[in-house]
RNA sequence: GCCCUCGUAGCUCAGCAGGAUAGAGCAACCGCCUCCUAAGCGGUAGGUCACACGUUCGAAUCGUGUCGAGGGCGCCA
């Protein structure tokens, strides 16, 4: 509908433009919007105020040459001047209910658009490293991450969802050693476990498994394990340097195969989890891309030649540098160490260039809000591979914080007294989570009240949503009950018996869905979206509490029917957008 | 110190690309079940959009500055 407005009025525009009103060179582009009120009509647009100066007109003056020039339209009643100049549009009833009996006719296929355009995309989210349980911060990055390639792929972008995996590293041989030390207390053996290693229980559980296919066979005792290792943090040391040359020890001790049964298990263990923990969250992806794999090939090189060859690398200090400071980060950054290995960032700028050369037109990026230093570093990145850097995109997700009876509920990584997700999904639901971690702006903090979510009452606005959905469910049971039939036909020739103030309202509403998923995909913003739920609800009880839908009469019920089989079709696909049900009966 | 994000009603937040009288929810107050689920609905009250200047026919929205909040600034991953 918008789309079609938007056509007459830029027909409007050019018609002008030939007859010499508007200067050749004016940017025509249209803007529409919806109205405040319906006094208004359903759109509105400043066009005239716009190009009043371009025209040299007064902007009700050219308003009025706009309208009479735009193209007759079935679906438009009228457009009149207003205020300043705005142009405002009346709909033909008949826009509305033909939106209403498509929704019928498509039933979950609608909102599907075609707007995205052929090119791929790319949207990575989540990639925590796989050394533990994801935790609440990971959650939002999860609910956002997912909801928003759901509602893209919707809006018609060719959408691939991907997982980076981080199984490469100094994390993962730090986390592999705290599974061998673990393992060696459960041995019986006296170790000595290093503050910052990782505490979590779960290491005991990952060690468990190692004893149970292997034994004792990498059983070694205190001494041979800590001799000669520098001091840790109770010692006095930084405890980095102590982690490292256990590190060391483990692998001279265990050899690679047996440094590698511990490794591995820990990754396989972890990932699973992490795997079954998003899955159970609805959460899902279509690829998980292993840094090993990318280490594996020699996709860093060919980076770092492609660097090269742009000429943004020097040495200094025995290493080698990215001059980042001409593209617009703040400061140079290493690409390869002075012993020889590649840095993380070597392998970020890879991970990008290998998207690239996937195929995808632009890669999307949701990181924690703590990872916004990388974003100029990135865009850098991407323009000292000689690439358009609007080709990556950065999406930060601030922090949620979590409030239980009024109170902020603390939480710290490094005593591992943090709450996970899974926890948090057993306390308050999968729906309560994901549609309270998408509800606000991305880029706002996020205060996750624990008691609301849980609570079933309308101060919950998951709640309050699906009420309305599980109403219309009810109504049709009782339809049943009743011994009466909806019928569609019947209710598709008597729409126009809906002329309520509740019932257009509703109608006008269904018909932002469309307007409203494409919105929220190009603003990358699936709180758009809840919110616009919320309202449709609104709208939907509004209209429940002051008319009866199973009316005698025929004609009546049926076209009610149909008004709110409709809605009901909108709040589920728009619910399973979010990953939020739809429960028939709550 | 530098950089990023943010500052809208008592609280939590919307406000899409600058547009008409700044909107929701919660909390407060007053009402509504002989009726399809009251997990609901209707109403009242509540704002100098942090502050200042600028751009514009028009600014919560754009720009600059000030104040305030949170975060980031490793040859860590």
């Amino acid at each position: 509908m918008k789309e079609h407005l938007e056509e007459l009025l830029s027909q409007s525009l050019l018609h002008l433009q030939r007859d010499g009103v508007l200067p050749g060179d004016t940017d025509l582009k249209v803007q529409l919007e919806r109205t405040r009120s319906p006094e208004y009509g359903e759109f509105a647009s400043n066009l005239a105020m716009v190009l009043a100066k371009p025209a040299g007109m007064p902007p009700r003056k050219l308003a009025e040459a706009i309208i009479e020039r735009v193209p007759m339209s079935r679906q438009v009643d009228r457009m009149e001047i207003a205020g300043p100049g705005f142009i405002n549009i009346f709909l033909q009833r008949c826009a509305l209910t033909g939106i209403l009996k498509d929704v019928l006719r498509q039933g979950d296929k609608f909102g599907q658009l075609r707007r995205g355009g052929r090119n791929r995309i790319t949207v990575e989210y989540v990639s925590a490293n796989p050394t533990g349980p994801l935790h609440v911060g990971h959650g939002r990055g999860a609910a956002y991450g997912a909801s928003l390639a759901s509602i893209m792929s919707a809006a018609g972008y060719k959408v691939q969802r991907e997982y980076y995996v981080n199984d490469n590293g100094r994390q993962m041989d730090i986390l592999a050693v705290c599974v061998w030390l673990r393992y060696l207390e459960l041995c019986g053996e006296n170790t000595n476990f290093p503050e910052n290693g990782y505490r979590g229980d779960y290491i005991y559980d990952i060690a468990r498994l190692v004893r149970i296919d292997h034994g004792d066979k990498w059983r070694f005792t205190r001494l041979e394990v800590e001799d000669g290792l520098p001091p840790t943090i109770a010692e006095g040391g930084d405890g980095e340097a102590y982690l490292d040359a256990l590190i060391q020890r483990a692998k001279e001790l265990l050899g690679e195969t047996g440094y590698l049964v511990f490794f591995n298990t820990a990754l396989d263990n972890i990932l699973s989890d992490i795997k079954e923990d998003l899955a159970e969250f609805g959460v899902h992806f279509d690829k998980w891309f292993s840094e090993r794999d990318l280490e594996e090939s020699d996709a860093v090189q060919h980076a770092i030649d492609r660097l090269r060859e742009n000429g943004h690398l020097y040495e200094k200090e025995g290493a080698v540098w990215f001059r980042a400071s001409d593209l617009g980060d703040e400061k140079d950054r290493v690409v390869i160490r002075e012993n020889g290995r590649t840095t993380y960032f070597a392998s970020d700028i890879a991970y990008f260039l290998n998207k690239l050369e996937r195929g995808f037109q632009t890669a999307v990026y949701v990181f924690g809000a703590d990872h916004h230093g990388y974003v100029a570093r990135l865009r850098a990145a991407a323009r000292g591979l000689g690439e358009d850097p609007d080709r990556l995109e950065i999406l930060l997700v601030q922090f949620a914080v979590l409030f239980r009876f009024g109170e902020k509920v603390a939480m710290s990584t490094r005593s591992g007294q943090f709450i996970t997700l899974r926890e948090l999904r057993e306390e308050v639901s999968t729906d309560a989570a994901r549609f309270f971690y998408v509800m606000r702006s991305h880029d706002q903090h996020l205060d996750f009240d624990l008691d609301l979510a849980k609570s079933r009452t309308n101060e919950n606005p998951v709640f309050y949503i699906q009420y309305a959905y599980a109403r219309i469910c009810s109504v049709f049971r009782n339809l049943e009950d009743m011994d009466q039939r909806h019928n569609g036909e019947i209710g598709n020739v008597a729409l126009d018996l809906l002329t309520e103030d509740h019932e257009m309202q509703l109608m006008r509403n269904i018909s932002r869905f469309t307007e409203t998923i494409e919105s929220a995909a190009r603003l990358r913003s699936p709180h758009l979206l809840a919110h616009y739920l919320h309202s449709l609800a609104t709208d939907l009880h509004s209209y429940y509490n002051a008319h009866q839908f199973l009316v005698k009469d025929e004609n009546m019920r049926n076209a009610r029917l149909n008004l709110i089989l409709a809605t009901g079709i909108i709040l589920r696909k728009g619910l399973g957008l979010l990953g939020v049900s739809a429960p028939e009966e709550m």
